[in-house]
DNA sequence: CTACAGTATATGCCGTGGCATATAAAACGG
DNA sequence: CCGTTTTATATGCCACGGCATATACTGTAG
C-alpha cells in the first residue's frame, strides 16, 4: 500500500512543514523587495493585482478569493484607498456594497511591482524548481482549485 | 528558451499565488481541527514538534528554524510555558539563554496532535497530490534547504 | 406598505507578529 | 581585571488579522 496514492501520512507532515517554511521565506523576501522598491507589501501587491485582473470586485469578492476575513479585507482596502491606489465606487445595483477599482496611480504601481516580483521570484526559485517545475505548478493549481471548490479553510467573518 | 529551466517569470507569479493560497487554506483548516481537538493552533503544534525532535533548543534556534522574529518566538514560548507544555531550563553553558524542553503533558499533547494533523492533511491533500507527490515533496525539500542555506527571508529581530 | 429574514460591509476588541530597544551575560583586548 | 563589543533574550509599541457585533440595505411575505 505504500506509495499508492503518492505519499503516506508521515510524508505529508514533513511536506506541510517544508511548504509552510518555503512560503514564509519567499513571502518575507518578496515583502522586503516590494517595500524597498515600491513602498507596498506582498498582501497589497496581491490585492492590487486582483483588482487589475478583476475590475469591479467587491470587498467580499476579495475576501473569498484570498481566504481571509471580510473585516480584515475592508480595513486593508481602507489603507489602499487612503494611499490613493484604489477607489470605492458606488454600486448602482446594491447600495450595501461598493465596486472597487484601481486609480491610475494604482494601475501604474501594480504593473511596476509585478515586474519586480517576477524578477525576484525567478531569482529565488527559478533554478531550484528545475525540470520538475511543470509538475509542481500543475499540482498546486489543482490543489488550489480543489480546496476552493470545497471551501476548505475559509474563515468565518 | 521557453521551458528551459522549467518555467518563465509569468508562471512563477501564478505559482506563487497558488502556493500562498494553498498554504493559507491548509493552515486555516489545520488550525481549526487542532484547536477543536487539542486546544492549540498550528504554530504551537509546530513549536512543540520542533522541541520534541530537537530537545535543548534555545529561543533563537526556534526563531531561526521557523524564519520568524526572536521577540515573537520568546512571547510564543511564554504562552506555551504558561500552559504547562514547555519549560525553560537553566543553560549551564550560557546564562543568557535557556534550554527549552517539553513537559510530560507537552510530550503527550504533541503526539496526539500529530496523529490528528497527519489524518487531516491526508484528507486535505492525499488524493490531490496523486502520482506527482514524490516529485513535489522532493522539490519543496530542496527549495527549503536552498532558502535556508542562503538565509532568504530571515527576519531582522 | 410593513415587518422580518437575509446579506454586505464597517467597526471594535483582542491576540499575535514585526521591529526597536533594553537588559543581561559572554567574549575579547589591553 | 576593566572597558568595550557582541550575543541572547525579553519587553514595549505599533500594525494587522480574526472574530463578534453593529449598521445599512435588499428581498420577501402578507
Amino acid at each position: 500500500m505504500a506509495y499508492k496514492t503518492g505519499g503516506d501520512s508521515a510524508d505529508l507532515l514533513g511536506f506541510f512543514h517544508d511548504l509552510v517554511r518555503c512560503e514564509t521565506r519567499l513571502y518575507n523576501a518578496l515583502n522586503d523587495r516590494l517595500r524597498e522598491r515600491h513602498g507596498i507589501v506582498t498582501s497589497q501587491f496581491e490585492f492590487l493585482r486582483h483588482l487589475r485582473d478583476h475590475p469591479g470586485s467587491r470587498v467580499g469578492d476579495l475576501a473569498a478569493g484570498f481566504a481571509i476575513g471580510i473585516g480584515a479585507t475592508s480595513k486593508s482596502v481602507d489603507r489602499l484607498e487612503k494611499q490613493g491606489w484604489v477607489v470605492r465606487q458606488a454600486n448602482p445595483a446594491d447600495r450595501r456594497s461598493s465596486l472597487l477599482a484601481l486609480t491610475g496611480e494604482g494601475a501604474a504601481l501594480v504593473d511596476a511591482a509585478e515586474a519586480t516580483a517576477a524578477r525576484r521570484l525567478a531569482e529565488l526559485m527559478g533554478d531550484t524548481l528545475g525540470e520538475s517545475a511543470p509538475a509542481v505548478l500543475q499540482t498546486f493549481a489543482k490543489l488550489r482549485s480543489v480546496l476552493e471548490r470545497d471551501e476548505i479553510g475559509t474563515p468565518t467573518g
